[in-house]
DNA sequence: AACATTCCCGCAACCGTTCCCGCAATTTCG
DNA sequence: CGAAATTGCGGGAACGGTTGCGGGAATGTT
């Protein structure tokens, strides 16, 4: 079975030549007698020869492959991503070895450890919502590890990043509301030390300031992502002297969860509350009505970074390159505003 | 920068000992003074050393890489194997790479081939919808690598694999709709040369049958999972002399795509018409009404097939193992056929 | 005290490949 | 026609580790 693979000494003895010559003939084209080489290609073929990578790596000091470390796979936004990231790679001879952080900041910490053991040569990385301290990050980046990073990043690190047009999508869809006739509109905004999150809340400021609309913090509601928030802060704005006439989340798994509890209590979409999300995942399309949200390309996203990263590989930017894409989006506006 | 990582040579030389004793000290327990052991920890940690996986591969001829080919990690349904693999064999040290086919034999072939150079030390394979040909593949297995399939399996060769229940499930949401008071039922089935595609027709066939209902081939449409030939399909059946009451599907997408449809055309849903999914996507519950559909596990799927590709790599199988996990899945029941 | 045994450690080979260096044969050129 | 340049190939070091073997010192046994 697996006892021997075929390497370059095996086509060398049977050749009776020497194994520097095989390795010229299969690899640099000078200096090499055309006859000598055919008999070399031909005699590899013929035992059905493997280069062996992981030689040719000790020798390089490279893997030609990447560490991709995300959340979570399951999500569509990071599927999506990853599989950007692995078309765009490939092309190029790149493989991509994907880990899972779960959401755990010690996890992620964990991954990336293990990934420089295994010495990917870089690392493309999201980081958990609740990573706030970056120091493994900063050491990869201080010993050289060519690093891009995405939607989550840590903004004070000079490395090239990707990241979805936060503050735009919620300025033009809290806008959007807005010039349908809505004049109080609530938030439904993510975690607070998140840059994103961040970004996006001022998004939604700014959108009313411009349209003189009072900013009200009773209307603004932080949440971790979990169901049973989304639902008590509906019950918050609901009991409020005056209750919103709209609202605008982050992402639309809550957006969803929003339209399914306004349903049940019998209010109707969007006369009396309208809705929008952020992301435009397939269900804002499935649920009805149809969920207006901020859609996002996260394959692109995906590949916008594998380039960056081959753009880092191939030493295309000074050390301390600090570029950032921010993905534009476009409002899809469906049923829940409209 | 990256210029030089600490190799064993340099904590030898800062210690004035030889690298074997530094060796030893960092694996092996046997053969070495518990003081040198210390001095040679310390010196590691100090320096900051981390051991090259690429020359231990080189030696031991393993990566502790798995190659993972898939045709879409943007499909949840292939999103969740994967994190169920990833999770699975991360905890034993191997790292997982994927590629995707797209559907595409020709690029699941090239993927196959470009991660048997890069020395993975497996392959778990779910093929292409159009895989006819599995030459790559039993390639693969004569070379003794160790692997892995699931869902699109190839039944002749002798290798774990590990598919969902498509029997049973087809099977068991056919005769829900049967037991539901539906008389004449629609199958809206996969492509038909698919082994999983036969295996779900048939299921409905034996249900209906056990019922005493007749099989009506004027009944069954084939898809390549296309959304036209969807709406197709559901013209067909309107247009014929006894249109059905029901409709069973072998994917979530598809049923959701005849519910819209139905919804479109004012034909109430599951009174004039049930409707019955495979998958239990996300979309199977947020749609209106919500799809009864045959729920499958896809993460346990990833689980257990990577605990079969750990148990091939410690060699607990005799060399041609052909074990089989079917997973049992489980019907949930929704307003499209209640 | 002489010998056997144990215990650490260094030497060197090895994994599969690339690449520099040098040698011999052939070609080029004055 | 002889020196120089070129060409094709082999030898061997290197990449970063592991590991079998053997040597020398310390210890144990009569």
């Amino acid at each position: 079975m697996k006892n021997h693979q075929v390497t370059i000494v095996d086509i060398a003895r049977e050749l009776g030549i020497s194994k520097s010559t095989v390795s010229r003939a299969l690899t640099n084209s000078t200096n090499i007698l055309p006859e000598t080489r055919a008999a070399v290609l031909k005699k590899a073929k013929e035992l059905d020869y493997q280069p062996n990578m992981l030689a040719l790596g000790l020798i390089r000091n490279e893997s030609r492959t990447l560490g991709v470390v995300i959340p979570d796979i399951q999500k569509p936004f990071f599927a999506a991503i990853v599989s950007g990231i692995q078309h765009t790679v490939s092309r190029i001879g790149y493989r991509i070895v994907i880990a899972q952080s779960d959401e755990s900041p010690l996890e992620e910490k964990e991954n990336i450890k293990a990934l420089m053991l295994s010495r990917v040569d870089g690392f493309i990385v999201c980081h958990t919502r609740d990573t706030k301290d970056f120091e493994h990050i900063k050491l990869l980046h201080s010993k050289g590890y060519p690093l891009v990073s995405f939607a989550r990043i840590c903004p004070e690190l000079p490395i090239p990043k990707v990241v979805e047009d936060d503050f735009n999508g919620l300025y033009t869809t809290t806008q959007h509301l807005i010039e349908q006739g809505k004049k109080r509109i609530a938030l439904l905004a993510g975690p607070r030390q998140l840059l994103a999150s961040k970004l996006r809340v001022n998004g939604y400021k700014v959108a009313l300031q411009q349209h003189g609309i009072p900013f009200d913090k009773e209307l603004v509601v932080h949440t971790k992502f979990l169901h049973d928030q989304v639902a008590a802060a509906l019950e918050r704005w609901l009991n409020l002297k005056h209750p919103p006439d709209g609202i605008c989340t982050v992402y639309d798994a809550g957006a969803v969860k929003l339209v399914e509890l306004l349903k049940k209590k019998g209010i109707k979409i969007p006369h009396e509350m309208a809705v929008a999300g952020f992301g435009d995942d397939p269900a804002a399309s499935i649920i009805e009505p149809g969920l207006t949200s901020y859609a996002q390309k996260p394959y692109e996203i995906g590949v916008i970074a594998g380039k960056y990263m081959l753009d880092l590989l191939n030493k295309k930017y000074p050390v301390h390159h600090s570029d950032m894409t921010i993905c534009k989006g476009s409002l899809v506006v469906r049923g829940s505003s409209r």
